[in-house]
DNA sequence: GCTCTCCAAAATGTATACATTTATACATTC
DNA sequence: GAATGTATAAATGTATACATTTTGGAGAGC
């Protein structure tokens, strides 16, 4: 029962919104659940807010991160730039065994179109998109972006009603790929992502709340 | 004495160069310097580790971080990207009070130009220019990829010998952003930041040495 | 001289106890 | 009734003591 292993669990249970933004976690609480002192829980949730999973002020409690509109809308500018830098990278770099990677793992995420394990095979395909790029620190920093998104996402109910039009996204970045039209498939990206963005923030809480 | 006043400390340190690349870090020795015990150490060190600047694994020492090469290369390759990026957005949304904050960065960075305090000149030089882009999360980003870069920097002992060709390079992009001129601006803040990668990848230590 | 094994020293991880700070409820005042 | 102040409860921060893991070196064997 390390530390690592307490972050990790937690970290599920914060990204499939059992635990919404703005919710608080408390020592004490996890200590008795885990049946361990709050000492490694401690560790854990600084692990937790060094992923930018929560948000930790000394004597305060942790809190579930709960970013406001314009941020959620600079993070998705950010992995804009970050993602289609990536993906020409890897356009310029990839063999013929990364594209067959590519496709079992869009087969693999059209599988769980229209359902709510989307975002596991979703991420699982930009992941094998990115990765002959070979930069693990960018893919680091586009991992946690989109966990950043996807806390808000699985906090405030949004359904995942675009499913199929996404799918077909990943269909026709994959074509443009096998092109290796980067062009192309960048700018698929750039408007799939930016498609993204819209949907989480027109389904955003408390739009008519001016506090 | 808090945790966050020991990581400030220590953070101070090993941006300066008092600890090195891969040194170790001792949660007893430290504890022992600042008379507490290892409890708020631990914190220190998970905070620093959260700023990039130690790698921390389990019953492990803690170890400032070194990277290889090709890792420094990424890091710089991300920095041309999230900072061009960040100086065209501000260059769309500056006013006149902006620049001028600008200019008086630039006057104040010239005077330590030629010593080993360049690079907190040089970095309120580019912090003024990317603040109007009103961009938190990316600045930060940014600010995070150069600090890795000067506790390499710092480590290795790369004089700062560039510097008066570096604040000419300053002085060109104080023009360029004057004019609005987003191109000529970005394009020699490219050449400004690969520049120093050249520098710092030239300098590097064991080159010889093929362990 | 080199490598391997093993063990003691040293470093980190964790539980408990206590100190400090924050949060909540209640009473008081305007 | 809203706002302010206060006391009690609850949560976090830290020191100490002990458990566990790593580390570095001494010594045996080749």
């Amino acid at each position: 029962m390390s530390a690592e292993h307490i972050a990790a669990t937690l970290e599920t249970e914060i990204v499939e919104g059992r635990f919404r933004p703005g919710e608080e976690l408390k020592q004490g609480e996890i200590a008795k659940r885990f049946a361990i002192s709050r000492i490694p829980v401690r560790d854990a949730l600084q692990l937790l807010a060094s992923r930018g999973m929560i948000s930790l002020v000394p004597n305060r409690r942790a809190r579930v991160i709960s970013l406001e509109p314009a941020e959620i809308s600079e993070i998705y500018d950010l992995r804009v730039l970050l993602e289609t830098d990536c993906l020409c990278r890897a356009i310029n770099l990839m063999t013929e065994a990364d594209l067959n990677a590519i496709e079992i793992a869009f087969a693999h995420s059209s599988i769980d179109a229209g359902t709510n394990r989307w975002a596991d095979g979703d991420w699982a395909f930009h992941q094998s998109l990115y990765l002959p790029a070979d930069r693990p620190r960018q893919l680091k920093m586009i991992e946690e972006l989109r966990r950043t998104c996807r806390i808000h996402i699985s906090g405030y109910g949004v359904l995942p009603a675009q499913t199929k039009d996404w799918l077909k996204d990943h269909e026709d970045i994959l074509s443009a790929v096998r092109n290796r039209d980067k062009t192309i498939a960048q700018g698929i990206l750039k408007r799939h992502i930016n498609d993204a963005c819209t949907v989480l923030l027109s389904a955003w809480p408390n739009q008519n709340n001016s506090s």
